[in-house]
DNA sequence: CTGAAATTTCAGAAACTTCTGAAATGACGA
DNA sequence: TCGTCATTTCAGAAGTTTCTGAAATTTCAG
């Protein structure tokens, strides 16, 4: 491997943290590389300044092309084709969350929904379907939520990441102006640790 | 492996599943298997449901538990240690996002503040350093709201999940009242796709 | 078409992870 | 103390993934 030293500990970490994140070392490094890169590389270049073989960097630019993580640029005259990630992060980061959410979420999604279609034969699979449906309904209540979060403009999405919690208060006014939600049994407490005053 | 079928196929599938969320098969059998059964069950008796070895589960209750996803419980004039999940999946969900974001995300964090730190040699360390800068203030923004988010307690971050992106509506407000943010370039649109009239 | 350059595929070697049975350790009552 | 039962550890077998070099395929200018 022949990288400035700064960019060198950039790629191993991402190297590292690849089998963590359900990609490869090598899956891991490329796309480290790539996303510091001023300019797209081509296969070649990669190879090369990862020093793995040339068929290794085929294969993990085919799954990282799975994972929509990178980008074909061509320059002209030239046949190879070149490669770059999104340059806006907030950019990367949706196409991260809707990929993790349709490997890791999606599929157990839809075991959840056969096998609450299932009739019951004994109290036993009464029970584990009780279990699945709680499961279920958590699932989805986050899913409809990113479904929704997910169209908002990267700017709005920044204002409601700031908000955090705050928007509790917001909750809070609507409980009692809109009664959206269910009655309040106990009186509101005023929030705990939110201090610094954003709004 | 000698299970009802529905309960069966629950545990097969979170098996298959654990690789894409970091563990491995038997870990996410022994998971489900804890989650749906009515009662605690003991190692033992894990392996009999499973067809798996003993020592298996030994390590496996140990990863789980490193993971903070298991109870132990012990029953009156039996020394042997039983095995459940908490019963409330919210609470499990953080248990979750807590665990991953230490594992997945963290480490990350204090790679990209050291590297952040260093005096760049040159102009292609200056233009990888403002690449990781990008990084870095994203996942500050997410970790940042993440921990704001995380102390709401079960009923409150439910009522924020339902308000989704309607949320902004009263970005909105704030924009306009308070002066919160940026002030915005073009007139407001009212959003696409946010007809049911929740508030 | 032909041939040179780029890319992909693939069988097997290397590396790594998972799983087991046997042995070691620990916990408890007598 | 001892014996019994439960649990953990660990070396290596079994299984899986990753990586390579060689061969096959694709692409395109001439």
């Amino acid at each position: 491997m022949n990288l400035p030293p700064l960019v060198q500990s950039f790629v191993l970490h991402f190297g590292e943290m690849g089998g963590r994140w359900g990609v490869n070392r090598t899956v891991g490094q490329i796309y480290a590389l790539l996303y510091v890169s001023p300019e797209p590389l081509c296969a070649e270049e990669i190879a090369e300044a990862l020093g793995i073989s040339r068929s290794n960097v085929s294969m993990s630019l085919r799954e990282l092309q799975a994972w929509n993580l990178v980008l074909l640029r061509h320059i002209p005259d030239d046949r190879r084709d070149y490669y770059t990630t999104p340059d806006d992060v907030w950019l990367i980061l949706r196409v991260l969350a809707e990929e993790r959410k349709k490997r890791e979420i999606d599929p157990t999604l839809s075991v959840l929904r056969e096998l609450l279609l299932q009739t019951p034969r004994d109290d036993a699979d009464r029970h584990a379907q009780a279990r699945l449906a709680e499961m279920h309904e958590m699932i989805e209540s986050l899913t409809s939520w990113y479904d929704d979060v997910k169209k908002l403009e990267t700017e709005r999405l920044m204002a409601l990441l700031s908000l955090g919690a705050k928007v509790t208060r917001f909750l809070e006014v609507k409980d009692r102006i809109t009664r959206f939600g269910r009655p309040r049994k106990e009186p509101l407490k005023t929030l705990p640790e939110t201090e610094e005053g954003g709004g």
